[in-house]
DNA sequence: GTACACCTTCCAGTCACCTGGAAGGTCAAG
DNA sequence: CTTGACCTTCCAGGTGACTGGAAGGTGTAC
């Protein structure tokens, strides 16, 4: 995760950067790249000959939309299939667009709701912050599941 | 899943639904209702004299919240938290706020990303749906990934 | 009174998505 | 030439969120 010295910087910035390095700028865990790959989801990157992985601009780009997309609640699956569509931007088929029309239909759904829960939230958050403190057990509720977070 | 006959339906208007109905409501797995209760999630209700389960309105509302809020990807684990804070509502200590604060910011996060890729997709759609057809293997994945979905 | 749809508990399995550890290779710095 | 941070592959384990099946009880309808 501490990336502490930039090693043959100059030669990588042309070249590309390694796993480390990237998962470092895109917040992953370098393991959780290679599963990436692994499943296909990301083409596999240049190599050094020693066997390094060397990423350019476009994997980094790849991985903040997989993130974007991960985190409105795609899945990997999906994300794929929406990559597939970006690497060879050619393949049109009806039954394609009405598959995306589906995923923006769900979105705005999602767009909705999200609106929803986040006014509920708001107004907890209203009740939450006056008031003398209850049994304390909430909190420590919440800090049990803070943990796990 | 298919509750055919309503039984003792007035007897139970006032009594609350069994599991099946609830379950049929909101669009669940008894099962999930069960696994929700199990882990805290939901609280457990009254019961029959022969032990069945009987839901209130109470129930239904927070099962629709968690539908909501699940959609918006929270963890069933914060969700708990969070209907834990509306039913014992009187724990509002500077820490919760804080969580919750942290929680709307996420939610606001998500919110401009849901936008961005909703635009993402919907460009790609465009793209889609002019054009001739590839070599109709994306169509092929596409399919694939919509088996499991 | 028996069929039938429903309910109960318990326990095990599944699926998606990582994540950790072992065993070993690479490479710039001291 | 060794140290130490990085990298490699492989394989196993873990978490979150269900989900299925067995074995058996309940309760209304015919």
């Amino acid at each position: 995760m501490t990336q502490q010295l930039p090693p043959r910087a100059v030669k990588r910035e042309r070249a590309g950067v390694r796993i480390g390095t990237l998962a470092g700028e895109v917040g992953l865990n370098p393991k959780t790249i290679r599963y990436y790959e692994e499943i296909g989801l990301l083409s596999p990157p240049q190599r050094t000959r020693s066997g390094y992985r060397l990423y350019d601009a476009t994997a980094r780009d790849q991985l903040r939309f997989i993130a974007k997309a991960k985190l409105v609640g795609l899945s990997l699956a999906e994300i794929g299939a929406i990559l597939a569509l970006w690497r060879d931007n050619a393949s049109p088929c009806a039954h394609l667009v009405a598959i995306i029309d589906r995923k923006l239909a769900a979105l705005d759904q999602q767009l909705r709701a999200l609106g929803e829960v986040r006014q509920e939230l708001a107004a907890l958050r209203e009740e939450a912050s006056g008031g003398p403190n209850g049994a304390g057990t909430f909190c420590r509720a919440i800090e049990h599941h803070e943990r796990r977070a």
